[in-house]
DNA sequence: TTTTATTTTTACGTTCACGTCAGTTTTCAC
DNA sequence: GTGAAAACTGACGTGAACGTAAAAATAAAA
C-alpha cells in the first residue's frame, strides 16, 4: 500500500488539505521531520488513523484546538510510557512512577469528557423525557376521538418521526 | 424583587454584558419591545432563567449561534403551542395537529443531542476502560512488590487522583 | 443635588479556524 | 519528455463570537 498524498488523506477522513497542513502548522500533527521544503507530504495509514481520532476527539467535545493539543500531548505522553513499559528492564519504582502519570493523565481527559457527556445525557433525558408527555397527549385525543369516531386510518405515534 | 441590569445578569449566569447585548443584536434573546432606546434594560427572573438555558445548551450542544438559535425557535413554537392548548376550545383536529408539530421539533432536537450524547458516551467508555487496565498493572506491580520488601506505605491507588 | 457607578450606542479590534488565490514546483500518466 | 493534475508556500480574506474603547446618557448613592 503506497503513501497518500494529502488530498487522498483529507478525503478519507472528510476534510481539507488546507485543514490538515494548519493543524500541523499549529503543531497539532506532527511534521514528517525529514520532508525537505516544497516536497509533497505523505501519510501512512497510521497516520490517517490519528487524524480521525483528532477529527473525532474534536467534534465530540467541541473544544478548542489549542486545549485538543495539551490533550493530545498527553495523549502522546502515555504512548511514550507504554513504550517505556514495553522494556522490561525498567526497574519498579521507575515503572510505578511511569503509569501514576499515565493514570494522572487519562483521569484529567476523563473529568473532560464524563463532565460534558454528563450534561449531554440530562439534556437528553429532558428531552425523552417531555417527547413522552406529549405522546401521550396524542394517545388521549386519538382514544376520546376513536370513541366518538370510527378510526378513519391507522395514526402512526409511536413511531419515529422522519422527515 | 426588583429587576436587574446587564451587569447583574451577567454575573448570575457566568458571562458578560456585552455576550447579552450580542445575543440580543443576533435576535437570540428577545429584544425588551418597549425599551426607549438609549435605556437600560431591566431584566425578569424569568429572563434570567432563560438565559442560563441558553448558555447551557450552547456549552453542551457546541453549536453555532445560529443553530442554537433555530433550536430556540422552535422551543418557542412549542410554547406557543403549549399556550394554544391551555385553552379547552380548540377543535381536536388542530389539537392533534399542533402536537405532531410540537414532536416533530422534539425529536429533531433529540437526534443532534443524542448523536452527540451517544459519542461522548463512547469515548468516556474508552477512557474508562484504559483507566482501568492502568489500574490493574499498577496492582499487580505493587503486589509483586510487596513479595519482595514489606510495604513500606500504604499506596493509594484505587482513589480519584486530584490535582 | 452632586458624585459615582452602570449602562447605552457606535465602531473598530481580535482570535480562532480555516478559505481562497497566486505563482511555483513536484509528481503522475502517458 | 511532456502535459496535466495535484501539492507547495506565502499571503491575504472571512465569518463567528465576542472584546475593547469612547463619548454620552441614565440610575443609584450620598
Amino acid at each position: 500500500m503506497r503513501p497518500l498524498r494529502i488530498g487522498d488523506v483529507a478525503r478519507l477522513v472528510g476534510t481539507t488539505p488546507r485543514t490538515i497542513r494548519y493543524y500541523e502548522e499549529i503543531g497539532l500533527l506532527p511534521e514528517a521531520p525529514a520532508r525537505p521544503s516544497g516536497q509533497h507530504r505523505l501519510y501512512t495509514q497510521e497516520e490517517v488513523e490519528r487524524l480521525r481520532e483528532v477529527m473525532r476527539l474534536k467534534n465530540a467535545l467541541g473544544v478548542t484546538l489549542e486545549e485538543l493539543k495539551t490533550l493530545l500531548t498527553a495523549e502522546e505522553a502515555r504512548a511514550e510510557v507504554r513504550a517505556q513499559l514495553r522494556r522490561e528492564d525498567v526497574d519498579p519504582v521507575r515503572r510505578r512512577q511511569l503509569l501514576m502519570e499515565a493514570l494522572g493523565h487519562i483521569e484529567r481527559q476523563l473529568e473532560l469528557v464524563s463532565h460534558r457527556a454528563a450534561e449531554l445525557a440530562k439534556l437528553e433525558d429532558e428531552l425523552s423525557e417531555t417527547r413522552k408527555r406529549v405522546k401521550r397527549r396524542l394517545r388521549e385525543l386519538d382514544a376520546r376521538q376513536s370513541a366518538t369516531f370510527p378510526p378513519e386510518d391507522t395514526l402512526e405515534v409511536t413511531g419515529e418521526a422522519r422527515t
